[in-house]
Parts: C-alpha cells; sequence; structure tokens
DNA sequence: CTGAAAGCGCTTACAG
DNA sequence: CTGAAAGCGCTTACAG
C-alpha cells in the first residue's frame, strides 16, 4: 500500500481500468453507454470510477471524437467602468444568453462566453480564439464585418444575431417591421397623438435603423407630426435617452406627445428625466419602449413596448447553430414575431392590468 | 493547384506547416511566441496561418499542455416558464457571471457557463463534467453539499459564492452583517421608525439567514418593533414580495412603519403591491432593498439599498480561483465590504441622492 | 535556429 | 464481450 497518491487531475482512464482490473477501452464503454458490457465488467468500472470520483477529460475526449459539445458566445461590453450603470443598457444580453444557455443544455452543450470590449481591434483576433476553443459561434449584434464573418465561418458554423445571414452564416433576428408599424398606429390612430419623436438606439445597429425607417414612414401614412434628427439620438442606454430628453428641454424645445424609444432601456433613461423636470407619463407625454425588458413591467407606468421574445431569440440561435454542427442543415435567415404589450405609459388605463383578488382594501390614490 | 480544399475545420497546423515549407514544431513556436525564430521563418509561417485562416484547436492545445484557460461557472436557473417573468430574481446572477468574465478576460481564459435546474437531482453530475472541461470552477450560493464540494474539488479547484470556504474549497462573499446593521439604524434611529418587518428571502439562502439574524438583533437593540415570521417569507423574487403584502392586506393585517427586504427584486414587487392598494413609499411605508441591482435607481421612489459590489464579486471569485490554478496560492475566503446607498424609498429626501453618484444619470461629468 | 518524435487522455475500428 | 493499438492536433524537451 505504498502507493503514493496522484496528483490531483491527473487522475486518467488508465487509472480507472488498473484499479478495476479492465482495459482503457471498457472503461470507455461503460463510461459512455456504448457496446453491451458484461454486468460484472460494467459494476467494475463503476465502481472504480466512484471510488476515485473519476471524470474524464474534456479536451481529451473533443481531441478524440471531434466533438467538443461546447458553442461560443461573443457579445460587447462597456469600455469603462465595470462597476457601475454601463452594463445596464445590455442587460438584454443576458436575458438572449439565458435562451442560448437553456436551450443547449437539451443538447448536452455547454456555453463559453466571451465579451468583446467596444473598442477593441482585435475583434477578429478574438473570435478566431474563440472559434477554436468551440464547436460553433453566436455573434451577437455587429460584431463582426462581412469579411470576418466569412472568415471566422471558414472555420466553425455561424450564427449572427439581429444581422442579416450571410453565404457563410445563419441569422437571427426579430420582426422590427411589424412590431414598430402596430405600437405607432396605436399612437398615432388609437390615441390620435399628433405628434411623435423617435428616440434613437446607435446609428450603426441595424435593428436601430430598421425600426427608425418604419417609424417615419408609419407616422407619417397615419399623418402624424414627426420629430427625429440629431436632437433626438440615444444610444440605446439609460443614460444616453436621459440625455436627449435634458438638452432638449434646457433648449426650451417643445415636447411631442409622444415619444418611442428604440428600447426600454432608452424608454427608463427618458422617463426618469421627464418625472425629475415635473412631466407626467403618460398625461403630459407618452412614452414606449422596445424589449419588453423585465423590469419593463415595474416602472411607473408601467412600460408600453414592444416585446421581443429574447430567450427565444437565443434558444432559436442555438438550435440552427445545432443543426448546422450536427448535420449541416440550419435555416440561413429566421425571423422570429414580435408582440405589442399595451400597459400605460402610453396612456392607457390601468383597466388592462389583470385586476388583483378581491380584497377589502379600496384604492386610494395617494 | 488542383490541390482540392480541406473539409472546413480540419486544417491544422500540418496543412500550415507544409505550405511554409517548416516543421510544425516551428510553427507552434511561432504561433506561441516561444523561442527566437529566423524572420524568414517567422514570415513564412504568418503567412501560411494567414492564407488558410488557421486557427489552432483549443482541445489539442489544453491537451498537451494541461490548460485548457476555461473556467466554468454553475447556477441555478427557475424550472418552469422560461419565457416568462421567473429570471427577474435571478438577475444579479448575470452581474457577478459579467463580473467573472470580465476579470478572465485579462488572464485569457474564457467562461464556461452551466445553469442547472432548481430541481435538478443530478447536480453533483453536471458539475462533474462541468469540471471535465474547465482548469477551475465557481460555483453560485447553495450549490452542492459539503460533500459534494469536496469531490469536485478534488478534479478542479472550487470556489464558492454566498456560502462559507470548505477544507478543500474557497468562498467570496459580502458583508451581509455590517450592511443590514446600517441599514436598520439608519431606518430605526435616523428615521425613528417604531416597528419594522422583514420580508425574507429563500430560507436555505445563507445570506438571507445572516440578514435576517442581524435584522433582528439590531432592530431589537435599536428598541423597534418587530415583525418576521411565515407571514413575512419572500423568497427573493419580485412575486414573492408582492404576495407577501398582497396576503398581509387582504387578512387586514396593519403593515408596519418599514420593510426591510431580502432583495431588491423582493423590494419591487413589494412597492408594486403597496402601489396597486394605493399605499404610499415612503409616506405610509418605507421600503429597502438589498443589492442594489441596476433598477434599483430608476426605481419609483429610487430604492434605498445596500450594494453588494456584484461585478468585484465575481471578478474576486475568478482571481482567487486564477491564484489557485496557476499557482496553489488564493485566500480560502474573502469577505467583500458593502454600502449603504440611502435613496428615497426610506423617507430621505430627494436631496441626500448625491448628484457625484457615478453612473447616476442626472451627472454630466464623466 | 529547427526538425523528428514522444506524449497529453481519450475514442474507436479491428481482432480475437 | 474485450483488449491492443492507432489516431485526434497540438506542445515541448531533445538532438542536431
Amino acid at each position: 500500500m505504498a502507493e503514493p497518491k496522484k496528483a490531483k487531475g491527473n487522475l486518467t482512464i488508465y487509472d480507472v481500468a488498473t484499479r478495476a482490473g479492465v482495459s482503457i477501452a471498457s472503461v470507455s464503454r461503460v463510461l459512455n453507454g456504448l457496446g453491451t458490457p458484461r454486468a460484472e465488467t460494467r459494476e467494475k468500472v463503476i465502481r472504480a470510477v466512484r471510488e476515485l470520483s473519476f471524470v474524464p477529460d474534456g479536451s481529451a475526449r473533443a481531441l478524440s471524437n471531434g466533438l467538443k459539445e461546447v458553442i461560443g458566445v461573443v457579445f460587447r461590453r462597456g469600455d469603462e467602468t465595470l462597476f457601475e450603470d454601463e452594463y445596464e443598457s445590455f442587460l438584454y444580453i443576458d436575458v438572449i444568453n439565458r435562451g442560448i444557455e437553456a436551450e443547449s443544455q437539451r443538447r448536452g452543450f455547454d456555453v463559453l462566453m466571451s465579451s468583446v470590449a467596444f473598442n477593441d481591434e482585435n475583434v477578429l483576433q478574438r473570435v478566431a480564439a474563440m472559434a477554436g476553443k468551440t464547436d460553433g459561434l453566436i455573434l451577437h449584434d455587429r460584431m463582426l464585418s462581412a469579411v470576418g464573418i466569412a472568415r471566422v465561418a471558414s472555420i466553425v458554423p455561424v450564427v449572427t444575431l439581429a444581422g442579416s445571414p450571410t453565404p457563410e452564416s445563419m441569422n437571427v433576428r426579430c420582426d422590427n417591421e411589424s412590431g414598430m408599424r402596430e405600437l405607432v398606429r396605436h399612437l398615432v390612430v388609437d390615441h390620435h397623438y399628433g405628434s411623435v419623436a423617435y428616440l434613437s438606439g446607435r446609428g450603426d445597429s441595424p435593428d436601430n435603423r430598421a425600426r427608425a425607417r418604419i417609424f417615419e414612414a408609419e407616422a407619417a401614412a397615419a399623418g402624424a407630426d414627426i420629430q427625429v434628427g440629431p436632437a433626438w439620438q440615444g444610444n440605446y442606454s439609460a443614460a444616453g435617452g436621459a440625455k436627449v430628453i435634458t438638452s432638449l428641454l434646457d433648449a426650451g424645445k417643445a415636447l411631442p406627445r409622444a415619444i418611442v424609444c428604440a428600447s426600454d432601456q432608452t424608454a427608463i433613461g427618458a422617463m426618469h428625466a421627464l418625472a425629475q423636470r415635473g412631466i407626467r407619463v403618460p398625461q403630459d407625454v407618452a412614452v414606449t419602449g422596445f424589449d419588453d425588458v423585465p423590469v419593463a413591467r415595474h416602472l411607473h407606468p408601467p412600460l408600453t413596448t414592444v416585446r421581443q421574445p429574447m430567450q427565444e431569440l437565443g434558444a432559436k440561435a442555438f438550435e440552427v447553430l445545432y443543426s448546422r454542427i450536427s448535420a449541416a442543415g440550419g435555416e440561413p435567415e429566421i425571423v422570429l414575431p414580435v408582440q405589442l404589450i399595451v400597459r400605460e405609459s402610453c396612456g392607457c388605463p390601468r383597466s388592462s392590468v389583470p385586476a388583483t383578488s378581491p380584497g377589502s382594501l379600496g384604492r386610494e390614490e395617494g
């Protein structure tokens, strides 16, 4: 019994085989449920594995059978302060990532995450490195040029989010068009608001551009006055949304009757700035968002917005990627339906919010 | 040039070597910046790599040099509906994960994520599988028993979050004690509130238990009436917080002057329920949170809470894990300071919100 | 400086 | 049913 303990992490299938008194092939087979081992063999291996707390090395498995069972997700993050406000506007990324993760679980895949700074010059390099560690990649937003995508896609399958498909890559996005159309109609037709503004997102975002385009077309078609342009340029963040409102107010501009924000985060910021100036939402100015992030319903007033099925977006992205990884299938482009969520910030009455249980306590205005 | 293209993903270092007219050893060396290759050799390799868009296989590298440059993060997720409200109470997990991810970037590590369902019986198995794919593990909350931790820790280094260190694993947590102490004092001493309740989190959470304990001790010491117990049992979620309030009100109970919530999410739900019943915060009832999640400052009224440096918690967890991976160092236990964030939900006037608070919306200068 | 070769820990035909 | 052996794609002493 003078056998020295193996160093941690150095346990291999050979150790298990020795202890069980079988070959490594047998160990591998029972570990993977392959073949039809004799009950005795099976048990000897199982026992040895348990006694040793053996866990097979993922890299060796991956190298051997050509499948890592890992997909990669790459997304952008803010550059500055890492411990403050800046990630707020990126929370939706987490929700999408959850969808990706949940779906990949079902296939026995894990998700490798890698964020890239906004000002990172070596995005392609970073993404390529990820490619080497995974079986396929999901790229958030506009991470790479078409050329960059093509290069990466020559290494592993690639799915982009909120972009458009290329000959080499697939894309999953939401139906911005009909979402914005419904929203604008609700504001201009249902509520009869005569003037509307689009508080935009980042200029380089395909989603933002699509939304802006439909906003203008639809509002114009409905006969509303439109406010757009540099003064209304946000960047998807709450801070950006607040700043636009503050600047406008400071400049003495009159606000439109309704403000359509490029995202919920933008709306949060805008509403915050409005509240600070004593402007009531929706009585004085209606505000709407886009995304339906989790907190949208908890805002004051609850935010009318367009729900993007973000978890589903992530789930779908994985699904498409998976079918490409395992078979070379996979739709090149998937467009998910969105849904107008009418709450109170547009001016609709509370009654549209599900009533609470029949309590004895009446509502008293505070 | 009748050379047929290699199948995608099958490019190896041999292909690069052939094309560059050197050995694979040379390719490996320039790829890794090792040795002092002749300029010509270097260039030939670089060129071949670029022309082929070669990316080395991560598994092979890992197997060869014994380092995957991947750490794993395991956390729990809700079981039911994946596309609705339920993940709200888990958003803080994402913030912590961001901290982990950001820090690991700096060391060239990537993060492998894996969620585990609340009712999953094979948690240990899932975690063990992750261990095989990584160089070390960070475990959120109470994922594993001490025995389970010991088993996993025999495979790779383990850091737990919000738990306590074991002989085999390290732990990183926040200083609940002084946070709760300060908060209760602010409410009872500064605001003179005579009755306070603790709207609790999950019963099996160490954080929750620590907070509950200090709450009672401190409130009692300050001479306030205390409400606790089953009627005040939440579960960290917004829905749970709302339900407690609604039930109490439906039962005709009188609310205390201040409600200390186990988490911000709980506070969100509580405030929502209160607003629905026309009860004003903080005029009628003061409400506080715990965590300082991003949206806390956007609530109405802005939430007084205890800030846990969640990104830093994640960053620290990685740091500790990394020093164990690379050297066998790493503090067994790290306790991070928290900070009382006084906003308006406790009854303080708006003016007390520091305009200098980094990241606050009103701020102009960076 | 550079190449041939061994080895990392698995999986999987191929024999027996 | 089971074992010996080759091979997955790298890295790294070891010679030259």
